[in-house]
DNA sequence: GTCTATATGCCGATAGAC
DNA sequence: GTCTATCGGCATATAGAC
């Protein structure tokens, strides 16, 4: 009846989304999604094959949305790489306060697929993360940082490791925590840097 | 039949931690332990009353062996802090380049249990979090080094967060990236040692 | 493309014998 | 304390009608 055939499709990774990122996804069945989505089971394996392309679906349809919801919050080009991060961790400190957050969805996939190496959601997750990673390291280097892929990794540890630390007590403090400390490695870089003008 | 009545018990937990830790806990069924710990299901649940208590004690059994690995690196009282956060890192850096190696219990527990934050589970992980962070702390004061709480959170943000990421990447760098990191803030905070005569 | 109905097996948990 | 046997339910996936 729907004249566009893939919007049953978006309503099935929809309802998946919700439900796989709440409860985590062993622990929700295909019968609940396809219930969440007001379709029938056989409609769900019409639109995937199996599970895994469902959760494949769901995994990399927040790959781009992730990534970009950071990316907005610094539009501007010309300000230090230092208050750009500082922004990002902002932005955790206040998601994570959120009564709906439940950490990285990309982590946490990884997490339950941890014996499954070549599964398609350790590639969707990997990728996600070596996204972000690289997003990092241009920020900065686009201020002249030295030394930018060993400090995005740095950065990225410290994000990552922010997230594991709030998910498991519950408090956000530990954003601020990561925050002082890429505040501490950078303003270290910075006393390094390769060229500019206050090279201190 | 066996003289000693908890040997059976301890059989589970040990088909338990295998299965659990290799797999991931939702993705292993109370047949399976049983099976691995050549009993059946009846005596599985003869000794725990449902499959939660069963989770419970296989995550608690890790507690303390967990950190008492750590601890046994540094049995040395009178070394620099720095170089015993480096042991942490480099014990890291070894263990996770086992083919058995599935990243933290603890971690992986909560986050498949992010949506229920009364679960068993989630108690035992965040508890054996905080142990780990106060014995960083212990460390890092027996060194006279200021702020010793504020950076045991952030080593334990980094070494978690290097757990998180080499368990998505596959890639043991990210341990040296964060003993890399925790050197840098360590010796930052150095610089404003309590009491000491090398105060820079 | 979506439906009703079903296949097949594993899930956690239990009854009752010994 | 451990066994055999089984419960009702839910898991992923499919057959075939419309």
């Amino acid at each position: 009846m729907p004249r566009d055939p893939s919007k049953t499709r978006r309503k099935l990774i929809a309802a998946a989304d919700a439900l796989f990122y709440n409860q985590g996804i062993r622990a929700v069945g295909v019968d609940a999604i396809a219930l969440n989505a007001g379709v029938t089971k056989r409609t769900l394996y019409y639109h995937f094959r199996t599970k895994d392309e469902l959760i494949a679906a769901y995994l990399d349809g927040r790959d781009q949305p992730t990534l970009g919801r950071y990316q907005a919050l610094i539009p501007e080009a010309k300000e230090p790489a230092a208050l750009k991060v500082q922004r990002v961790f902002e932005h955790l400190s206040k998601s994570c306060q959120d009564r709906q957050w439940r950490g990285c969805s990309f982590l946490r996939a990884a997490a339950e697929f941890a014996n499954l190496p070549g599964h398609p959601t350790r590639l969707i997750a990997a990728r996600h993360k070596k996204r972000f990673e690289s997003w990092l390291e241009n920020i900065l280097r686009a201020d002249g940082i030295a030394g930018a892929p060993d400090l995005a990794r740095q950065i990225m540890i410290l994000f990552d490791g922010a997230v594991a630390q709030i998910l498991i007590h519950r408090d956000p403090g530990y954003a601020s925590s990561a925050a002082a400390a890429a505040a501490s490695l950078i303003s270290s870089k910075r006393q390094k840097r390769k060229s500019g003008r206050s090279a201190r």
